[in-house]
DNA sequence: CTAGAAAACGGAAACGTTACCGAAATCTAT
DNA sequence: ATAGATTTCGGTAACGTTTCCGTTTTCTAG
């Protein structure tokens, strides 16, 4: 049905291999390249890739696997990946684990046995076994978000810094007079969530003040959970003056929880949100928060990858960590 | 390197056509099948699947292209797919298109050349000639949450009936004595955009009512959006009693801006949600919202696909149109 | 026990590429 | 014009399956 390379080595003239060549940007004389190009098109004529991928071992094809998609951090992400890996011509496998390691671990042997080129993965196992099957395969893998101590020689990482993001949002609380300063963090076996714990504590240590860990929210990442978060913190600490919110769902749960309690921001709270510069501004006042360079890390991402699939990334595997910053709105009242 | 059907065959002592029988779920004599399984292991065989594509030309997987990874309603959607066809052998490769024409014909173009076996699609483009590349090579097509009409006897759709699940919302509000209702809908162009409208308009007809035209704000679908036709309508018409928002995005978009205005809900402005169970439970006082169904909507996108991939679905192309649900909360107001 | 039917098997030809490597064509310089 | 160097070319053997279809084995029934 559909032409093959024969049937262009047949109206050209030419062997196989020349087309072969010509199709994988091989020297080609100028008047054959014509003739070759005029076959293609008379003949509508497209490589097969299946035949392609039988000789070559490879599918053009990279896995992606992450907890949840459900969640304007990771589909922003994925959006950028996918944009740039697609233009090289790679074709994106999602797979949604539901934040299950077993889910997880079973999406790694699905990837596997669909001979993806490579695995892009925001990790829930903590120990990295998970990855066994395509790194015995010898495939590249890129984490992102969460890095995995055991693996940090074996794969490469993109992250943010952390703890660092979440000490300069404390400090500049405590900068503004805040003492009693909450924090709505994630569950406290996730990676971003401890980070984000440790750099609360590391600003008030610097500080040489003592924070009070009833102060400290564990919650779950969701909107509810940000509400049910500020609502107890509310609840339990009268002269809290601050709270901060270490990611964006979480912070909307927060900010709603705050205007049904008709809590005036910043005069009576002052708060500091996470990600979603869009939500930050929509809000009245607009928000402070501490923001993460979300195109950055979907290029790095995939640029990795890119390198690892060229083969030209010999430099040995390592961890990127990028900064956040700081977005300063107007929900920080200075406090005496 | 790895072990291959011949390696199976050379241990078993059995032929090639045998191996790929018991492969494929043919018959095979118990001790046969049982001296293969224990090849099999003993190999750790597993079967090439480029080699197979090759002969089948079949890839198990398929595309799906959508407007937005971003919002929330999508995701959800993608997930439950992605869940569905991940269980029958099926890769997902997604393809964001930014709600852009090119971009989103680029993508087709894109999987038919990866060899996808099917296409799933939220339309961008309104006359379907996108998908032609597809439908030449007579690939399923499975389109959902807006449907073409050109294209209404040659591929599925799943879309939920707009025009009724606004026409309940708005109903609804004007059986609760409202009659100065305000309405944010999405882009003009789009499919979901004008049959909410239409629904809306046609409440008030069969109530016997007039609608004014300039409490129609048409919005983009994101929170900034709703926030702004929130405060629009807001500043022009002192006299309304109720805002119907017609998607998840803008709805929580105009909730801030009705917090930020210092409006109470529901004493001083009724409010009509859209999706997003989640969200309006969250909010106080708990939020009166049109629900989509989601989980059917993932299923029967997912079921049509899977139908029309085992050939099995023999019967012709159609819609399938699936119900709202207004889901009851306090965020509505009794008007005299 | 045996003829005939039914079930299970296996050889070999595809599927459409890529890549090795010896052969042919073209170019360079004297 | 020609030797030698440099390009470019093409025949052919894989890659690892599936499938056609003729053969062998097993089963059934009289």
């Amino acid at each position: 049905m559909a032409a093959t390379m024969k049937d262009i080595a047949r109206q050209t003239g030419l062997g196989l291999a020349t087309i072969s060549r010509y199709l994988n940007g091989g020297k080609v004389k100028e008047q054959n390249r014509a003739a070759i190009e005029k076959a293609i098109s008379d003949l509508q004529f497209t490589v097969n890739e299946f035949a392609r991928s039988l000789k070559t071992s490879k599918s053009k094809t990279i896995g992606v696997i992450i907890p949840e998609l459900n969640s304007t951090f990771v589909a922003t992400i994925i959006m950028l990946i996918e944009d740039i890996l697609r233009k090289s011509g790679y074709g994106v496998i999602i797979c949604d684990c539901s934040t299950n390691e077993t889910l997880e671990k079973e999406a790694v042997q699905f990837l596997v046995r669909k001979n993806v080129d490579g695995i892009i993965n925001m990790p829930v196992c903590k120990d990295g076994s998970h990855l066994k099957p395509a790194l015995d395969k010898d495939l590249p893998v890129v984490l992102f978000d969460r890095s995995i101590a055991n693996l940090k020689d074996v794969v490469d990482a993109v992250v943010v810094d952390n703890v660092r993001a979440a000490e300069d949002a404390t400090r500049y609380l405590i900068e503004n007079g805040h003492r009693k300063i909450g924090i709505i963090v994630g569950p406290g076996d996730v990676f971003t969530s401890r980070q984000r714990l440790a750099g609360y504590q590391q600003a008030y240590e610097k500080s040489g003040l003592e924070y009070d860990s009833s102060y400290i929210s564990f919650s779950d990442y969701s909107v509810h959970g940000g509400h049910e978060s500020m609502n107890r913190l509310l609840a339990e600490h009268a002269g809290m003056t601050a709270v901060f919110v270490t990611n964006y769902e979480m912070t909307l749960g927060a900010i709603i929880a705050i205007n049904e309690a008709g809590i005036k921001l910043p005069k009576e709270l002052s708060i500091i949100g996470f990600d979603n510069l869009q939500l930050s501004q929509v809000i009245k006042p607009r928000l402070t928060i501490i923001t993460q360079p979300l195109e950055e890390i979907g290029e790095q991402v995939a640029s990795r990858m890119l390198e690892r699939l060229s083969g030209s990334g010999t430099k040995e595997a390592g961890i990127v960590t990028l900064s956040t910053r700081l977005q300063l709105g107007e929900s920080v009242q200075k406090q005496n």
